[in-house]
DNA sequence: TATACTGCTGAATCTTAAA
DNA sequence: TTTTAAGATTCAGCAGTAT
């Protein structure tokens, strides 16, 4: 195959979107084939997520025997297998560079992978101008031992998270987050047990898919980087656990799947998959999302009359609210609660909504307060 | 030609070094220079370890505030500035190549960093036809939040430990890691606090060096990687951490830095610590044995006598020791030391040698410094 | 003398929309 | 494209001071 033909289809397909084909994503579907060409097929700029676990590339030794003389199942499939590094790291930087030409600006993508992997995976990411928002560690509460006591139990798996590049705005739930986190920032760390039990998909009490990941890994995933509505993009589909969770999450999804077991799999357990209901897909909104109110909007409507004086949490500052909605301060300074909050503290910044204190009944209260009783009184 | 010919050349070739040049190592030193050129100057095949904390190349943005208004005290040290990633990339190669010319063939490495720049490292480290043996996450108790809300909390940092090549043999003292970590198989995640109070050197009261280790962290690998007598090379010196611990182990060590400001704090440090005796040394070493210890073995002992009193850190649970080793609380619920532990704290599960304390002249402390004391004084 | 409270800090790629 | 202003945002540990 000449060089043109190679590049022709990539520059047709970067077209197509705004003028050639009337894009119409498959959406919520399994396409069968191969990863690389199957997302040559597929517009640019046009997915909100992409999850991918590619093969990790294993370069297993003999056969693995527990201390007890049984057998370890290993992956030992076809797919894992790569003639070298510098193939597997073509590869790698293959179906980054269509993940990449696929995602919209503002998407993001994550992988996952072992040590085996995720080195190579994570400097083509780097190369390709992706930009690294976290690597996050999935720690096995459960993981197998070294059977053999040469190494530190293997009991984690890496995670890379990324945006389109340095200035890319990518979605990021950060409330949801820490309301999952019982209130406190979620940490790069998270630990969930390995996929068995009932989630295990198994025909005829064999495995399915020897790496299948837990649904609690992705379910995390899509909550804090898709919003409702969503198109992810999972180009090694195995069983279709990104499928499952989107879909009871209320996201599209699109899977990129070459074996036929696991496609006959993954769709047979996506049907069954359940929506969540609206109220449940509810989840904590953060302050950015909601619609601002002007200080001076809660003077005009008589939340704080002209004349007032606020101050902040320790009585240390003192302000009079004015006609406008500006604050004055005794010893003359005047501007928005912001910028007098800052200039009293000499600091950089102030939020003046949490800075500034009114006296109430019960005592000290931000004006914060004040703002969420007008939100709801006016958002009916 | 005879057998002892054929030997002849490639002995005088393994002992050239030691002929041409005065191969004498620069033992329990620091040498001031540039990384890549003093190494070049050691001899080949010369050390056992390698532990390597090489600059992460963060390429931070403007200054960042904390929400109460206060500064970030950012890497913003000229070591950590690169042109570009692929000059990162470069200096990493020429350091690793460099590195794995003085490792003997038997010996390891170990380089940590985050996701700034650990894909660089293990990917140069896997070219270079080092084996990885693990990635071994390191989990900061107390890592930085993230203030603006943008992101996870970046809460752990990476650690690559590597042979000299797929066959290569290489030091791993399982039984010490196993017993360390209370006869439970070492996992690849290790949490540790980030480096603060007494251990972090300051000099009028500002931290020597922005990115000092614990030694804990250092600790650990080198007793699970190498052998009383090692020699132990530390091309990112600062301000000694490797050093230090080294000759608390019993290590020899060689260390490299450019900075004297850092190897004036590194010298002072180095001197001032203690190397462990010989017998607590050899404990920690022990080759097969390290029994685990029952807690009744300590009462059956004497370490602790029934109808002691045991409390936690901050005095809010008590216990009385049975005869037989379990608790009993005052509200009479019994148990081991881990059962109970959990019982009283409503948590899944406790570590009854750190939860449980007992008054000593020096206050409350963790009766696992007893059982501490017990194995010295039983494994001779 | 304990306890509570305040202040400081740690390898950080740390905002966004309108004008 | 650049500037300006609104306003959103932190956890654990330790040290020093106040109660």
């Amino acid at each position: 195959m000449g060089v043109l033909e190679k590049i022709r289809p990539a520059k047709a397909a970067v077209i197509a979107p705004s003028l050639a084909l009337p894009v119409v994503l498959p959406l919520d579907q399994i396409l069968r084939g191969d990863c690389i060409a199957t997302m040559r097929a597929l517009p640019a700029k046009s997915v909100d997520l992409i999850f991918a676990d590619p093969p990790y590339n294993l370069q297993l030794g003999g056969d693995l025997a527990r201390p007890d003389g049984s057998h370890v199942d290993a992956v030992t499939d076809e797919w894992d297998k790569f003639a070298s590094l510098e193939i597997y790291d073509r590869f790698t930087r293959e179906w980054l560079f269509e993940a990449k030409r696929i995602l919209k600006d503002n998407g993001a993508i994550w992988v996952i992978g072992s040590y085996h992997n995720i080195f190579k995976v994570g400097s083509a990411i780097q190369d390709l101008g992706y930009w690294i928002l976290n690597d996050i560690v999935w720690r096995k509460s459960n993981p197998m031992p070294n059977f053999k006591g040469t190494r530190f139990t293997n009991a984690h798996e890496t995670l890379i998270w990324a945006s389109m590049g340095e200035k890319a705005r990518y979605t990021f739930n950060y409330r949801s987050m820490k309301t999952l986190n019982d209130e406190l920032q979620m940490r790069s760390d998270w630990e969930f047990p390995v996929c068995g039990g009932p989630e295990r998909l198994k025909k005829d009490g064999v495995k399915v898919h020897p790496t299948q990941k837990p649904e609690a890994l992705i379910y995390r995933i899509l909550l804090a980087c898709t919003k409702p509505g969503d198109v992810v993009l999972d180009p090694f589909f195995g069983t279709g656990t990104t499928g499952a969770v989107a879909k009871r999450l209320g996201r599209r999804w699109i899977g990129i799947e070459r074996e036929a077991d696991y496609i006959a799999a993954a769709e047979e357990r996506i049907a069954a998959a359940l929506p969540l209901d609206e109220s449940a897909l509810k989840t904590m909104q953060s302050p950015k999302t909601a619609p601002k109110v002007a200080f001076g909007v809660l003077v005009e409507n008589g939340y704080l009359t002209a004349g007032r004086v606020l101050c902040d949490a320790k009585r240390k500052h003192r302000a009079l609210v004015r006609a406008d909605g500006s604050l004055e301060s005794v010893c003359g300074q005047t501007g928005s609660i912001h910028k007098l909050g800052s200039l009293l503290q000499n600091a950089p910044a102030c939020n003046g909504w949490t800075f500034w204190h009114h006296e109430t009944p019960d005592g000290l209260k931000p004006i914060d307060t004040l703002r969420q009783t007008y939100l709801l009184a006016t958002q009916i």
